[in-house]
DNA sequence: GAAATAGTGTCTATTAGACAGTATTCT
DNA sequence: AGAATACTGTCTAATAGACACTATTTC
């Protein structure tokens, strides 16, 4: 059998969450070379016969520490030449949505770990390793669409959550103000979108809010559509 | 340095196209095994310091003759193991969609080429090799998804195109009935998705039709439904 | 003229967006 | 009471879908 070509296979996860009614991505500090000192996407190489997604998986256990509950999807494959100096690198790029998690740990090749706010990771104010600031852009937009057509916001939210909470999903991702009363009626109009569990919860003043889980729907027909004022 | 887990890296081709008002994919029938004898999507190794989407670009040239005009995307990654017998192969898979053209050529490993109708291989008609009718439904569901959001019907059909071609388009891809009426009124009515180019042609009986090309809109705002009766 | 396809007009039920108003809590 | 948040109702302009009608061609 002739020799087949040869690189190396890794995967590189996008983690969202949000904190502080802010869009964040995690980011860990390269503790070696290339790019020692940089913040880069936690990530790691795909093992021998292990399939992608275990290895995204694995990965994602690995930094977060949380193995169930996380939203992940395939993103986009990189592999110019050039984006990694120690040879022919291939990744395959996740898309992880998370509630809010506690801070993360470090992983064994990386010096730190911490959630970086969108907003200055898109700006550039962060130095990103490799190729990570174009993954990371394209994360971000993969999510922001995604919101519009598909019931994944709720993968921001803990298992259950008021109206307001999957509001401040939209409007920290997309970066806009929702009409609280509109966007009520259009999620619990929706069907199969969310189900009230019957619970309330009190946060502060105000009336307490019903508590809903995620409905059994993927996708939302018709969709939120992102230019709402 | 250490050493890095090695793989291979393909690329894999689901070139799709309209041929008498049905949707047919581009397969190969391999000459050399593995899988000698079966069907399989047009693909190949990417080389040593080259870029993906030149590998796929190379492909598509190679397979196809044509190499301008032709809407490419990447499609998803698959890497489970043991999905090639020769070992740890990963592969690239890109969706293209293609105006209708000639009867395509075999590449050097292929004994023939040919369009195949979708339905048939949809239903399971063909065998095919590798994980590639998994890769073949996901580029369906990609294309038929991206049809109702995205002005993307226009790459299957040639620059100048009828409002009538691009309606068989959404319905040899969706499987669908179309009311001719709405949607012409929804087509011309939506900014930057066609534009007419001022020639009319006639196609058997029937008043003229006036030809279009391709606006410059990318998405579409509201997207076209596909519930339509 | 008959048949066929292109394109326009119109009606109706539904929806998005704006926003008034009611309900229920905390301070 | 006043402020804050949750939730409901209503109005209007725009839209989707149904379908009648006109326009222009071939046979």
């Amino acid at each position: 059998m002739p020799r087949l070509p040869a690189a190396s296979v890794t995967v590189d996860l996008v983690v969202l969450t949000i904190r502080d009614r802010a869009l964040h991505v995690l980011l860990v500090e390269r503790g070696i070379e290339p790019f020692a000192g940089a913040w880069a996407l936690p990530g790691g190489f795909v093992l021998a016969d292990e399939d992608l997604d275990a290895a995204a998986h694995r990965e994602l256990a690995e930094e977060t520490g949380v193995r169930h509950g996380i939203h992940l999807e395939q993103l986009r494959t990189y592999g110019a030449p050039g984006r990694d100096p120690r040879g022919h690198v291939v990744t395959v790029a996740w898309l992880a949505l998370a509630p809010d998690l506690d801070e993360p740990a470090a992983g064994s090749d990386a010096a730190g770990a911490r959630w970086w706010p969108m907003d200055a990771v898109a700006a550039g104010d962060v130095a990103l390793a490799f190729d990570h600031a174009a993954i990371v852009a394209d994360g971000l937009e993969r999510a922001r669409a995604k919101l519009e057509y598909s019931s994944l916001a709720a993968a921001f939210c803990p298992p259950e959550f008021t109206v307001a909470q999957l509001r401040a999903v939209y409007e920290a991702v997309w970066g806009v103000a929702i009409d609280p009363r509109n966007f009520h009626r259009k999620v619990t109009g929706t069907p199969g979108f969310v189900e009230p569990t019957g619970g309330t919860v009190a946060e502060g003043a105000g009336r307490p809010a019903r508590l809903f889980r995620r409905g059994p729907t993927d996708t939302l027909h018709p969709p939120l559509t992102r230019a709402q004022s």
